[in-house]
DNA sequence: ATCCTTACTTACTAGTAGGTCAGGAGTCAA
DNA sequence: TTGACTCCTGACCTACTAGTAAGTAAGGAT
């Protein structure tokens, strides 16, 4: 442990977590990892065998920290919409610097990702649309959210318009590109009043 | 040229671009295109100088053949709606055989890309709203099409919206969840009758 | 005092990355 | 029949990839 008063298995996650944000699994290197905290690549392979289970810890922690949140904004006495706009403010938090999220970027980078990994990302997405869904089917029955088709299916198409607004912004450097996106995609499910 | 009656450069690129939209730029080598095609990565450095060069005239490629389509879009005379299922048509044929969006799969990799192929990137995507901002304002002008905000943030939307369906449904393999998010991104623009 | 574990290090491997260069075969026109 | 041009190959280069082998300093347990 270092000065920083933080783990090497940990500070290790940090690094990888934001180059795979940024760069996607194929453009970072453990190479790059190990510069960045000044020790050996040896050191990574010691607490990380390999690419792939580095890989399968930072989808771990990641689905984790997004689970935590959801059940955060749940706890919270709110209507369904402002729950829709508390989910796309956690899509907004990793938006800052650059990053794209964790596994919207593996999903690009699916087809080169090694089978326990894949199962993992799709069990992010899976439970996102589940926690949507949910929240979406309240909405419904307390009047507030109206749409037309199944809760499911508009679970699904916001976690794609949410990725793919991530996505499109990421190049243009502009979180209001994000925002203007979200805003447009939630707002369109709330019963005017 | 060989039997196919294709000349180099054009097998170059269609080998490249497959290999892109289903690994991304930095999921695949020269070397695996010089595989495929049974040709040396020489073959391959005399016809694209370096890998920047070839991802430039890949999206050059792309872009042009994605802008003619859009005119011939334009060139039907149906109304403003169909026009943009017209559009999400071409998602869904890019989408077959598990190929991501060109430009969506180098917006993932943008951080790692040369400065010319980013600003091929982001032309795409200028391209497509302003495309999706005529045929949204003729839509609302035309009172076939209804939508809240700016013509321009709805095309924002739009093409957030389908990029993002493509990256998630690829690890699904589903086509389904694909068209299905299209339809109710599209649907919800259209005046009901 | 010894043994064992933890958390590393240095030095190395085989393989792949993008890229270069000299040259050769085929075609074509002068 | 020579020269120029196009399109390509084989041989090579350097840098980097993930991963391994062997060793070691520090600290706790017996």
């Amino acid at each position: 442990m270092r000065a920083t008063g933080v783990d090497t298995p940990t500070q290790i996650l940090d690094v990888a977590e934001r180059l795979v944000q940024e760069r996607g699994f194929n453009g970072f290197s453990y190479a790059d990892v190990a510069r960045e905290l000044d020790i050996s690549k040896a050191a990574l392979h010691y607490h990380y065998p390999g690419k792939a289970e580095l890989g399968e810890a930072l989808i771990e922690r990641y689905a984790a920290r997004f689970a935590d949140a959801l059940v955060a904004v749940d706890a919270r006495e709110i209507e369904a919409v402002e729950k829709l706009r508390a989910y796309a403010q956690l899509y907004a938090e990793v938006f800052r610097d650059d990053r794209m999220c964790l596994c919207g970027m593996l999903a690009a980078d699916y087809a080169t990702l090694p089978e326990p990994m894949r199962e993992r990302v799709v069990g992010f997405f899976d439970d996102n649309e589940v926690w949507l869904t949910h929240v979406l089917e309240d909405g419904r029955a307390a009047r507030t959210l109206r749409f037309q088709g199944s809760a499911r299916s508009v679970a699904r198409t916001l976690v794609g318009g949410l990725e793919g607004a991530m996505l499109v912004a990421r190049p243009y450097k502009d979180i209001r590109r994000f925002r203007s996106a979200a805003s447009l995609l939630i707002d369109g499910l709330a019963v005017e009043r």
